[in-house]
DNA sequence: CTTTCCATGTAACCGGTTACATGATTAT
DNA sequence: ATAATCATGTAACCGGTTACATGGAAAG
């Protein structure tokens, strides 16, 4: 289980409310950690009891109030020590696999469609992180401010991960849709 | 969920009793699901209750019975109908990812170690498939009995999906292990 | 004689998803 | 008026993981 440390570093990143932590897990972090609102405040709940984190009320005009969290020393000290835990490498999940070999006793040509609206989105999100990768990691000095150069340096990293997996999965969604192409006309 | 569909997909490639269908989820069928016997036997009296597949008590030699599943006709039609809805893409989740950006904060080069663990487990599992691949998908007619063009030439398309994407692995922790290099006396 | 393989399960737990709820402000 | 954004939650459910349990046969 990572959330409760992929908020402690999203929070070290920078500090903010569990709604800025919610739609920052639809953004950048969104790339390799998903999580929805109602799981961020249940946990930043107990990482607050635990003492990993301190919370802030921030008053906003115009707009609700805020708590505004930041990692307290606790939490440091269980994110160093997670780093040094060895974890085993998952193994991935994918849906589409299960259907593609189901095809073969269905009807394969019906799922070039679905193979095709999966390729479409996989292509999204490869735009959306070249523009991304545009944004934050050109110019030596742009958007630099506060950030250490190894940070930055990991974060891009991890962003040439997810744009290496999209280039992957529409190379692949390319090779399934040819091998389906074969089974056009009938099996 | 796929869970049900995965074993319907499986046991239309072959009958298998419970025990059976928990290895192949350690090996072909593992490069997209995984499932453990808990699992995959809770799933299956459900399915046995819903009339999806059928069983039948085969008695062994030297060995205890199994219970052989095998497709019913309400299961294909279940697969059939969960084969036309589409689903949606879904989002990878890397601990790694969330270590290697965790890293800025700690000490970059003490992640180098976990990197290379997870990068030897990558090759391994490369390995394992382009041997697979050897074995089943070479020769035309080599342990071809009995098993359509269709349904052989899918699997083949989903393995080169799972040798892509180690391989695309590799090559990024290779990425990653460069970086981390650059912050390794010092940040 | 101890480990591994075959074979099938129960029980507890917990992380993640979905549905529901509230309430103010800003934009169309 | 209506929808969207900001902001924070509760409750129910359910799939997946971990631990525990049994018991015979073959192999080292």
């Amino acid at each position: 289980m990572a959330l409760e440390h992929a908020i402690l570093v999203s929070l070290l990143e920078k500090p903010g409310s569990g709604y800025e932590l919610a739609r920052r897990f639809e953004r950048s972090i969104g790339y390799f950690w998903t999580a929805t609102h109602q799981q961020i405040y249940r946990v930043l709940k107990r990482m607050e009891n635990d003492g990993w984190v301190a919370a802030r009320d921030v008053p906003q005009q115009g707009r609700p109030d805020k708590r505004e969290y930041s990692v307290a020393d606790l939490g440091r000290a269980a994110l160093s020590s997670w780093l040094h835990e060895p974890i085993e490498p998952e193994s991935v999940r994918h849906d589409l696999a299960v259907k593609i070999r189901g095809a073969a006793f269905d009807d394969p040509a019906a799922l070039v469609t679905e193979v095709r609206r999966h390729r479409a989105a996989h292509e999204e999100r490869l735009a959306r992180y070249l523009a991304g990768e545009v944004r934050d990691f050109t110019g030596t000095d742009a958007r630099a401010a506060g950030v250490s150069e190894a940070e930055r340096e990991l974060q891009h990293a991890v962003l040439r991960g997810g744009i290496a997996y999209e280039r992957m999965m529409i190379a692949w969604l390319d090779d399934v849709l040819g091998t389906l192409a074969r089974f056009g006309p009938d099996s």
